[in-house]
Parts: structure tokens; sequence; C-alpha cells
DNA sequence: TTTATTAGACCGAACGGTCTGTTTATAAGG
DNA sequence: CCTTATAAACAGACCGTTCGGTCTAATAAA
């Protein structure tokens, strides 16, 4: 029962880590089950053998992605000690990420419906991940580096800030892109940095 | 002659509107030519009468929306002297914009090809604002509001800012939003001024 | 034999787009 | 002033294709 169950847990990563790629790539209701079959080489039915739709494959894939995302940040954060050198390594971190997922989430919201089951878990994630920022955030504020304004709007702003660069950015080569985010954590922080007021 | 033609140009206006909102809430290919019918009540045939694809539609209304926002921001730039003055009015005229149609640009590029004719026409329509925001900021180093910095990466970071703001702050009601916004600019504005250095 | 896995033909629905036919305001001719 | 020709404006049946998803049969390890 071993080695087949590994190859089938193989093939399964394999169809989300092709499915990852090409669901950043083309955004989620562009890619069909199709695309995703002929990327992965495996069968259509074989892949609905592993998933049982399309949008419980993009559930499994963004928890997959949240948890990866997850683990590099708990990473970034033990490296450095001052936020203001995490924030340049989360910078640099998102930077690295050549096919950032979170610009489809929006996407698949809508698509499903916020209030949908599916909509919700895809939430849920969302959330999680918004309030380990937050409490990052938080952190930075008590340690007296960042100005101590309101915790949701700081967080809110910071990381729709990353956000909307990494999809925009998304046409520049990684050398460009790590350029451009450092300038702009700089360009952050001074606003942000308590060492400038007012 | 006169009649007919006034009535054919409404209709196609008030096609290019209400398609305009189904874009911006389901995106691009999710929102289908029947339910744009179903939405402007007229009828397939007269569509495909008044635009030749759907993605002619998506560019008619791209370019309309395009020269709304550059008159709206020749009207802000006029009424205020400062720049920090008319980056706060930036933010709360886009606060204000419920459906923002930049959030599906991408999608629509990703969807017909950034090569095809098509996706180089919707370029050329982001380019010419992105080049006219250039020229504002340049206009804000120059005043000596604004930090000297490279300006397409200034540039770039803002505006991206600003779409990374709006994308994420579509489920607040206007009120929240411009608030957010508000501060939004506050903080950006403490990092990028010249009055606070290093 | 049993059971986990894989393949691919197949399904109904929905898609973008075409085609043919109908209505209607205007211009011309008597 | 009335008729008729014309072209703009509109309606909706229809087409080929593709979609997500199902089902049955085959394969191979245990």
């Amino acid at each position: 029962m071993s080695k087949r169950r590994y190859e089938g847990e193989q093939t399964k990563k394999h169809i989300v880590d092709k499915a990852k790629i090409l669901f950043s790539q083309k955004g989620y209701v562009s890619t069909s089950i199709q695309d995703i079959c002929a990327a992965t080489g495996c069968s259509k039915g074989n892949l609905y053998y592993h998933f049982k739709s399309k949008e419980d494959l993009f559930l499994c894939l963004a928890e997959q992605n949240f948890t990866e995302w997850s683990e590099q940040w708990e990473k970034i954060s033990s490296e450095y000690e001052s936020i203001t050198e995490k924030l340049y390594a989360y910078g640099d971190f998102i930077a690295d990420i050549e096919r950032p997922l979170h610009s489809i989430e929006r996407e698949f919201i809508s698509t499903v419906g916020l209030d949908s089951e599916a909509g919700q878990k895809l939430f849920a994630i969302i959330n999680i991940s918004f309030e380990k920022f937050k409490k990052f955030m938080s952190e930075g504020i008590a340690a007296g580096e960042l100005k101590n304004e309101n915790l949701f709007e700081l967080t809110f702003i910071v990381s729709s800030f990353y956000s909307g660069l990494s999809r925009y950015s998304n046409l520049m080569d990684k050398d460009a892109r790590k350029a451009l985010f450092h300038k702009a954590t700089t360009l952050l922080l001074q606003g942000i940095g308590t060492r400038n007021e007012k």
C-alpha cells in the first residue's frame, strides 16, 4: 500500500505545483482543467481522483501557498533583529516570488462568491496571514520602531503597498524587482519610522 | 437621420457604462456577453452591431475610463497649489471610485496576450496615464516638495501604492475608504516629503 | 482478489460570435 | 401630403467550441 500511496501523493503535489503557476499566470477562470492536465501530463480522471473540484484544487493550493509563505515569514522574522531589517528582508522575499498568488485571490472570491463555502475558506486563509502580519506590525510599534498608528489601518496600508507593488512589477526581471522593492521599503519606512515626526 | 443616430449613440454609451460596472465587479473573463445584454436590456445582435467583439468593447470602455480619469486629474491639478494638497485630493478622488477598472486591466492583458493587438492597445492607454502621473511627480520634485528620487521608480511605487490600496479596500464603505486613503497619503508623504530627511 | 490509481470518452451547459430577419426614422418623388 | 426606398438600429435563433465534471474500464501493486 505504501509505494502506490507515495506515488499518489507525488502526483497530487505535482498537480498542485503546476496549477499554482498556471493560476498565477492566467488567472483562476482562464486556467482550465485541461490546461492543468496538459501541463502536468496527467489525465482529467486522475486529477478529479485527487481533487473533488476546481475550487477544491485552488483551495488546496492556496493553503499550501500560505503555509510556505508563513514558514518563510517565521524564518525571516527569526533571522533579523529590528523590524526595519525584517521589512527589508520581507520586501526582498516577495520580490523573489515571480508569480504571487494573491493577485488571483480576489478573482477567486468574486467568482465563487464571498458567501460561498469556498469563498469563506479562502477568506479565512487570507485572514490568518493578515493577522500574522498585524502581529508583526504591533511588535514594531511596541519596539518603538514604527509610528503608533491605528494597528489595522497601518497593517492594511503596508500589506496593500507590497501587494500592489508585486502585482504591477511582475513584468520586470528579478534584479530590477529587488532593487525596486528595496527602494520602496526605504520610502515606506521613512514615513512609518518614528525617527521622522511630523 | 439625426434622431436614430442619437439613439444609437445612447445605447452604445449605455452598454459601455453597464459593462464597466460588470467588468469591474466580476472580471473580464467571468463577465459574459449575455450578462451585459441582461444588464442593459439590449439584445446580443444589437451589442455586436455596436462593438465588433468583446475585446473591442473592453477597449472602448477602458479608453473612456481613461479619458474621464484624465479629466478629473486635470481638474484636481488645477484646483490645488501644492503637490501635497493635490496628492490628498487624488487619494480622495480614487477612494471615491467604487469600482476601479485597473484591477481588471492585468487580467485582460494576460487573457488576450501582451503581444496581441488588443493587448498593445490597452498597454498604450495605461502608458499614457502613467506618463501623466510621471509628469505630475516630476513637478513635485522640481518644486522641492518630493524627494529627488529616480523618477520612474518613484512614480511606479506611488501609483502601485494607490492601486494596491483601492484594490484591497473595495469591500469597505466609502467613508472608511476615504479615511484610509487620507491616512495612507499622510504616511506616504512623510516618506516622500523632503521635510524629513534620513 | 482486492484496492489504489490512471486514462479518456463522454455529458450538458455556457461561452463568444454570426446570421437572418424585422422595425423604424428619415429622404426622395409624385 | 402621402407613398416608397434606404439604411441605421435592433432582436434572437443558431453555430462551433470549450468549459467543469462524470463514468466506466483498464492497470498494477499488495
